[in-house]
DNA sequence: TTATATGCAAACGCTTTGCATCACG
DNA sequence: CGTGATGCAAAGCGTTTGCATATAA
């Protein structure tokens, strides 16, 4: 889990962009790659920052439409922070789930469904409202950082 | 449930800026009960709006300040759209709830945490995070918006 | 050769800030 | 009087867009 670039999430989301019927540029390739091996969320401003010391010439515009491009596939999702400030996180697009993120570090997890169906199934009969779409947004700290924490 | 004004919801309102020791001006009134009269969330430029047609002078600065501290207060929430973009709700500052969110016509509902405290706390176990915060938001159409369309 | 992707810079929308003024305690 | 609140305009920040260029099918 270190920060290394881990060719096979790379892989698969360039699949993914090619599936779609999107070319697979340099561009999008290298985007992919930082992707893969950002350990948690990150910002657009973080992966472009991280694209340029890579020392490629990229745009901030061209990462955002490959954002973009990967949040309507479903490879990353968009995050709304406590903070209010946007994120990303890269995820599984198969199946609908949550995320579990650690304030501390910023990793996360893919939490899947559950029984949150039934509840809100219940909150939709209770309140009348047809529910179309939900989100859950956890936050916490992961094993690893309340293991420093307890070192200190 | 007209958007008239409520006297009781405003008076609330400007008893917890009070309390909390801030002074109760004018413009904090207007607020107050643009706030309080509010049907569904609002943004800040939709109540500056209506601040401005009361046809009071009030600066774009101040209501954003307001709505900081009626935040603060836990008069209001703020909520993340799907869109990306933000806007308020008022709410309940003494109970954990959620928010339900009609699509249609903005209307909202709080939703009482329920069994959802059980569910979270078998995803910390199960995932060994200590979860310290989680907002659930739903989205959906209102009875009233659903009844509109059946009509059509 | 036609559609797609890119870089750049400017535009954009929302929010915050600096600062002089005003009101309240 | 001194602190807190306000309006205005300007700055700030993250994101999007227009457009000319470059690259891929």
């Amino acid at each position: 889990m270190r920060p290394g670039i881990n060719a096979t999430q790379t892989e698969r989301i360039i699949q993914a962009l090619e599936r779609a019927g999107y070319q697979a540029t340099p561009n999008r390739r290298l985007v992919a790659e930082l992707v893969a091996s950002a350990d948690g969320h990150f910002t657009a401003a973080h992966l472009l920052d991280r694209g340029r010391r890579e020392r490629v010439t990229i745009g901030r515009a061209t990462v955002f439409r490959a954002l973009d491009l990967l949040t309507t596939l479903r490879v990353v999702e968009r995050l709304d922070l406590p903070s209010g400030s946007h994120a990303y996180v890269l995820c599984d697009p198969d199946e609908h789930h949550h995320h579990l993120i650690c304030s501390s570090c910023g990793r996360s997890e893919d939490v899947a469904d559950g029984e949150l169906p039934a509840l809100i199934e219940r909150i939709g009969r209770r309140s009348g409202y047809r529910i179309e779409a939900h989100r859950l947004e956890l936050f916490g700290t992961c094993p690893r950082c309340a293991g420093a924490e307890a070192d200190r």
